[in-house]
DNA sequence: TCCGATTGACACTGACTAGTGTACTTTGGT
DNA sequence: ACCAAAGTACACTAGTCAGTGTCAATCGGA
């Protein structure tokens, strides 16, 4: 049950291609769901050669979700840097970037479809792993955005006391909200009702942050 | 695959543990761990009982959930009604009602970790009845918090556009976002902690949608 | 008390799955 | 071309689980 040890065992690609067929079967079909016969089949590799580079199912499972965190941590930077790093019209800026946000879990499906079944899974996991799983995806995600908005703050178009509260609450108006409703992609949304959310949020946002506050 | 079906079999009492059962091992387990024999044990019911009552494990599993929403449901009204009924202190009624929303959480441990366990299995879980339970549950949630902020809107303490919305906006700040952070329940998070989450939860609505905003 | 409905005990089928052992083949670097 | 590391094919163990069949036991109402 260590987690993140180094295992410099095997070929790279044959590694790559079992932890994106794992990534997708898991997320399809949930941890339990999920035979490793299918991930080897998916991953056109013999499932020996899965148990040479991974020794569990489980630490399989463990490490797809870490490295999924980093690979989805670092999207969301750049779509932060995108939307944040000039602020032109704040309202404006700040529902593009939320649906930009929103759009990477589409972006990602198999990470995000991966996410519901760590979330289904909460229970089972080692409560260390499921803290370093957290601390490497969705808290990475508003501690980098805390930083974004104190910026904003500075520059006098926000007024706030806790950037990291005004992170999480942005985060939750817009993105939780959305990911709410569509069971993380599961039942669509049109984009319309996914704009008519985070617009609302991002509004709700500005009444309680702004400093210009009509 | 049909939803609610009157089945007007057995004796009512065994049935009943069977559900009780059901549930409990459900939320233990999720969906596909759980097997039917340990329900079976759990209630104290020959598994050929359980399957004279209902025809699926999968049958067993919507019905419980379907059932325990409307439990949870009729709960929450009541806490809404013993906090908003009568407003005094707007701030601190909200707060409180609120940690008693979340309180529900532990109050119905089984029934929460049924909702962990619906959400891990929505994508399987058939569109028509998934929506079923939404508006069973979580929806009835926030159409009925709805009147009542709409009602403490004409006293002149809340401005509210569309209240559907704040009323959804009030449950992210609050609710939602401390069963994000403790997994509804699977990890626990201390009562400060909660008490924390909470009160910034509501200030943030309060300066969104109060009409004596400072 | 009696009868029909309900339930229990329990063995069983068929299917699936995690993980291993082994002998053979492929691959990449030198 | 050679060799060791890596991968494959495949059979196999041991266990689990959903769902059924059967028949005896039990219960509740008349």
């Amino acid at each position: 049950m260590t987690l993140r040890q180094a295992e410099p065992y095997g070929r790279p690609e044959k590694r790559q291609a079992i932890t994106r067929a794992a990534r997708r079967v898991f997320g399809r079909d949930g941890y339990t769901r999920a035979s490793v016969d299918a991930i080897a089949a998916a991953a056109g590799v013999s499932k020996r050669t899965i148990y040479r580079h991974f020794t569990d199912k489980e630490q399989l499972f463990l490490t797809v979700a870490l490295e999924g965190a980093d690979e989805v941590t670092a999207a969301i930077a750049q779509i932060m840097d995108r939307h944040l790093h000039k602020i032109v019209d704040l309202e404006q800026d700040l529902i593009d970037f939320s649906l930009d946000r929103v759009a990477a879990v589409t972006a990602f499906p198999d990470h995000f479809a991966l996410v519901r079944a760590i979330e289904a899974e909460a229970a089972h996991i080692p409560p260390p792993i499921l803290k370093a799983w957290v601390a490497a995806g969705p808290q990475t995600g508003h501690l980098r955005l805390a930083p974004y908005l104190r910026r904003i703050a500075e520059r006098g178009l926000l007024r706030i006391d806790d950037a990291d509260v005004a992170a999480a609450h942005l985060t939750l108006l817009t993105v939780t909200d959305v990911n709410q409703q569509t069971f993380y992609g599961a039942i669509p949304l049109s984009t319309e009702e996914i704009t008519r959310l985070v617009t609302a949020g991002v509004q709700a946002f500005l009444r309680s942050y702004a400093a210009t506050a009509g």
